[in-house]
Order: C-alpha cells, then structure tokens, then sequence
DNA sequence: CAAGGACGAAAAATCGATTTATCGATTAGA
DNA sequence: TCTAATCGATAAATCGATTTTTCGTCCTTG
C-alpha cells in the first residue's frame, strides 16, 4: 500500500544543471568549485539551475578522482562510554565543519577487529584516521596503518608514536596531582587498580602517581593491582585482596571500569566512603556527581584531544611533513565527597545499609 | 622526515587484476561477483592474480553505478550515553554483517541539525537510514525523508507511522509493570518527571503507569512534572515541588537524565533511597548497580530493537512494500535497593552524610 | 594584415568499478 | 553444408563528478 519510494525520480545530476542553464557540466563544475574564469552571466544561470532544480553534489562521485577521499575514519575501542561517546561527537562535528564526512566504528576492545575495521576504511580510501587503540600505539592496527601509507592520528591510550601524531590526556601530570591531593589529606597507604594493557598510559598513570606520592612521603606504602585483559579478574584480585585483610585508607583506580568494580566491592563489604575508604578515578561521568557520596575524578579533556587530534590530522592531509609530534592535553581534577581523610571513621560494616556485607 | 606516506604506490585496480590474469576487466568483475560462466582455468587465474596483488574492490566506485549504494545512515540524538552507545554499536556490526558501511551521526537534540544531517546522507544516496527522532515521528525530519523518497525506519522516541517502520521499546508495558511493583509495595503517593518534548515515549509511559496504578488502588495520588525542552526547568520544578512540602513516597523518572536530576535533588535535601523515598528509572545505566543504594530501572531491549530495525530496513532496502509495521520490544524492569515500602523512615536529613541539606 | 596571446567555454579523458552490447569460435540443427 | 544457437569473453557504455585538452573568438601587436 503506502509505498515508501513515492517520488523515485532520479536525483538532478551535474548534466542536468548544465543542460538547464545552457552550458557544459565542465562549466558547472567550475562555478560551484569558485573558479573565477567564468562569465558572471553565465555563473547566474547556473546558480539559478542549480536553485531551481535543488541541485547538491553527490559526493560519492565526486571524490571518485582524488586519491584522498573527503572522509574521515574514527575507530574507538567502544561507544558505550561517556568519553568515547563524546569523542566521537566531537570528532563528528569537527570533520563535518571542513566539509568531510566521519565514519565511526567500534572496535569492541578487539586489536583483530580494530585492524579488519581498518582495512575496510584504507579500502573506502579514506583520507585520514583517528584511531585510538585497544592497547597501544605499538599494536597490529598502527603497523597496518604504517605499511599502508595511510594517514591518521593516534588518540587516547597512547604516549608517543615514530609514525604518527599522538594526542593523549597528561595522565602523568593528572595522577601526580591526585598524589598530592590524597598525600596531602594524611593517606599513606593507598591501592592503585588498573588494567595493564593499555600499558602506556596505565605506566604513565602509575608512575606519575607514585612518583609524586613517594616525593612528599617517601614512607607511603602503594599496593598495585592489575589484570591483563578484562575486568573481571580485576574484580576477584580485590576481592582477594580485601578478604586477606588489607586495609587502604584510599583507592586510585585508573580507569572508570575499575571505579565501578571498586565501589562494588566497597558496597559489598558494607564500606562507605570516605568514612571507611577514599576513592579518585581516572575519567569522569555524569552520575558520580549524585551518587552518594559523589566521586572523586580525573576529568579528560575530551574536546581539546579531539580538536587537537582533528587539527594535526588536516594539517598531514594536507601534505604537512616532519617528525610526528605528541600532545599531552591536561586534565582537571575534580575533588569530591568519596575523598576524606583517613581515620576519620572504623572500617566497619556500618552505615545505613539494610543488609549484612556479603564476604 | 618521518614522511607518513612512504608507499604513496597507487592501489592495484580491477585493470591490473585483469592485466595480471590475462583477462578482461569485466571478467574479473564478474568472477568476483561469483558468475558462474567464466572458465574456471580463468577464474583461477583471476583468483592468483588477486591473491597476489592483494587486490581488495573500491567500495566507492563499486557502488558509483546502482541507484543505493551500500549504506546505511544512523542519526542519533546523542552518543553519549549507555543505551544510543550501544545501539550504534550493534547497528554498526549488523550493517557490516551485510556488507554495508554505517555512518552515523549525533543530531546533539536538535530537529534542524537532523535535517541537514539526514539532507547529507540523501546526497550520499544511503541504502537506508535508522532514525531515532528527537522528539517524535513527526517532526521535520521524517518529513524530508517522506518527501525524498527516502528508505528509513524510525526507532526509540516513536510509536508508528504511517510511511515508515517503527521499533520502540514498550514503554507502556514496562511502566505498567513498574505501577505493580510501586503500588504492591504500598505507595499511594507517587511523582513521576518527563520531558514531555518526546511527546510520543512520555505519553505512552506516563499513560501506561496512571492506567495500572489507578487500576491496583483507585485512591493513588500520581503527581506528574514535565518541562518542554531541556532538563535543567525540570530540576528547578522538582526542586519547587519539595521546597513547598510536597512528600511523595516514591519517584518514577521516565527518562535518564531525570533519574539523575532525582537522585542528585535527593542528595541536596540529604534524603535516603529507599528509607526517605523510593526511586525508579526508566532507563538503566552500568552505575546504577555500584551506588548506594542500587538503583532500580527499566532496562530496554538494546539489541533486539537494533536487529529488529535493521530487519525491517533492509527489507524495505530489498524492495518490500505494504503498510509499515509498529514494533513494541519488551522490556526488563530490574528490581533493586533504591525502591523498598513506604513508611519505614522519616523523611529525615540523616544518614551518614558529613554535610547538613542544602535548602 | 597576419601571427601570437588571452579568454571563456566546450569536448574529452579520468576515477574504478558494473553492466550491456558485441564478437568470434564452436556446436547443433536443418 | 550452411545457418542458427550457444558459450565465453571482450569492448564499450555507464554512473556523476573533476580536470585536462582542445577549440573558437576577440584582441593585441609587429
């Protein structure tokens, strides 16, 4: 019945413009490119066809020529977050505003996926990439990138690259101010959790932490905990840890899955912060600001990565050689309640829950 | 120095393919296209010579010649959070699953940005397009894709439509059953926030919980507040609403970004879930399981409303016709700590917070 | 007054595939 | 034996733009 396709004619190509406006296709294609060698009469009724018929290039067609096609690829390890989420809008509109079009695609935490993502786009001809990697800048993905000629960027999980412009957030200098901060409120023995992976940026979360910690109290004790892939064995290591009886005043973890894992097992234990345990974590989210407490966070900054990213990005587009640079953008540093300082309160199973801790 | 294109060789062509094996171009095009009336001592030759070049098809120009070409366009309202992240994941991998290229784009909550973005893929002459209007099915945008003939399903903030396929999760249903839940526990006080902007999803989940809770107990008192536009008039309403004495016993947000303007007004007046209120949401979020107290949400069915939109896209795409269909998806109403029965605390400034109520 | 520019625009080539028309060779049928 | 059908493959047209080449005019200048 109700046929979607009503009005299935065929969309006004160059040819018909030009027929309409009594010149050649050639010529259309120069006034709507602003090459001035035409007769300003003639650029008329070529404006006046192209208005009247609603003319818009077609641009699949359009970048058959070049070599570089005017679209962007994005691969980001995942959607589902707010910073990756963000990023690709940013990303999105940045391209959008220079006249390309983007082309996301989440990779799932995969470096296979991520390197099958990319081949797809080197086949799209794409003129540029912004990949931020599963692991690191040292990864299949940024290797095929490198063999393939192609152009692009390295965001996020990366420090530096001797084939690409890398943009990051200052992990380093971020976690060093949280060592201050926690230092300073009198904790001196703290646990670090994170994913060891994405090893450049967990080091560099790592040790620009300790770093920092141990320079204003050389006495401090730090545990570490990691997991090589996936979260979950995170999760049972501080189980574990909890449950043999280690007792840290504060928690830093260093990624916002770890946050999530951490205040699970806080609320498991009957914890609350900061009475019982503090908390930092490394990226923001919109809810930790109305939990109960609210969490303390390291806020990256997404728009400068994008917008840095996007700009090295043209610039190489546009031929631009040299050695890669690598961008550290600073991040911000929210104090919230989920931070105290220690002994302010037992580690007891108290509060106002309604059950008993679990283990 | 590090000059990025180092292998600046041009990509191998059908041409060379045909060169290398000897054959015409239109025979290798059609031995890829697995005709079968090709010599199969050519068509190994064909194959060799693919093999050896690594030659892969150009997207572009393989779809320079039909009338769709093999993509598809997915317009959001925004990426930033847990339910349109992984939705245009899993669009993404059922687009690629059919050898189709997603592109996708954040309308940022405007009906103007989702013209100009949908006006876009028309010109990219996309095979189809997965919509998730900002408001309804009845704004601007489907409005052009009716008007251009465009192929599309609407999905999210819908109910039908008479030109396109919908697929939306049963807001209705999901309410009703989070009316029995409130109501069985024995609230007969009860505030539920929109935005009734998505004049469609508010409607359907506002009706769908008035009509069950008024059928369990006649007597319930529901007390709705909305704002147009964005959320912030939401919060200053629902901040009013308390400052003038108002003590529902339970809260049912219809949308995220409620939940988290409850929870955080809560938190200013130093109210506890569930002992001071009880709170529910529509939408559900990783966090939400982490805080204190959990809390409780409709969770909706991410993935089957993806596949079930790309199923009824791509048979549009097929050629499908007759009158479009209107798909509710069940949902999962998850029961957590956040919600508990009425009267078993004050509505005191308790609890274990350092700070006294703000207001 | 004829040759050399300059100018504006049309014709043609190009991008890389797909599809249609065409063609030569073999085989079948009359 | 001659024509017709069949098969496999190639040449050519096509998609819709851009870019290069060519081609008239008109103008300038020796």
């Amino acid at each position: 019945m109700a046929k979607q396709g009503a009005q299935q004619r065929r969309r006004p190509s160059i040819h018909d413009v030009a027929s309409h406006a009594g010149v050649s296709a050639a010529t259309v294609s120069k006034v709507l490119a602003g090459v001035t060698t035409v007769k300003p009469e003639n650029a008329q009724r070529v404006f006046d066809a192209v208005e009247r018929l609603g003319y818009r290039v077609d641009p699949l067609a359009s970048d058959m020529r070049r070599a570089k096609r005017r679209i962007i690829g994005a691969i980001m390890p995942e959607f589902e977050s707010e910073f990756f989420g963000s990023m690709v809008t940013e990303l999105e509109g940045l391209a959008e505003q220079r006249g390309y079009t983007l082309v996301a695609a989440s990779s799932r935490e995969s470096e296979a996926r991520e390197k099958e993502i990319l081949a797809r786009m080197h086949d799209w001809r794409v003129a540029g990439v912004v990949l931020a990697p599963v692991r690191n800048e040292h990864g299949p993905a940024a290797a095929f990138m490198k063999s393939n000629g192609m152009t692009g960027v390295l965001i996020d999980r990366v420090l530096s690259d001797d084939a690409f412009d890398t943009v990051s957030a200052d992990s380093a200098a971020a976690s060093a101010e949280v060592a201050r901060m926690l230092v300073g409120k009198g904790h001196s023995h703290i646990l670090v959790i994170g994913l060891a992976e994405q090893a450049a940026t967990v080091r560099a979360r790592l040790e620009g932490f300790r770093a920092q910690a141990l320079a204003l109290n050389p006495s401090v004790r730090i545990d570490v905990i990691t997991s090589e892939v996936s979260v979950e064995p995170l999760r049972s290591s501080l189980r574990d840890y909890f449950a043999r009886g280690e007792r840290p005043t504060a928690v830093y973890s260093l990624l916002l899955k770890g946050t999530l894992v951490a205040l699970s097992e806080f609320r498991r234990r009957g914890w609350h912060c900061p009475n019982d345990i503090s908390l930092v974590g490394f990226d923001d989210a919109e809810w930790m600001q109305v939990t109960w407490p609210s969490i303390a966070a390291v806020v990256q900054p997404v728009r400068q990565i994008a917008s840095e990213a996007m700009n090295l990005l043209f610039r190489r587009v546009e031929g631009a050689v040299g050695p890669p640079t690598a961008r550290l953008e600073p991040c911000q540093v929210l104090m919230r309640e989920s931070v105290g300082s220690p002994g302010n309160g037992p580690h007891s199973g108290g509060g106002d829950r309604q059950q008993p801790p679990l283990s």
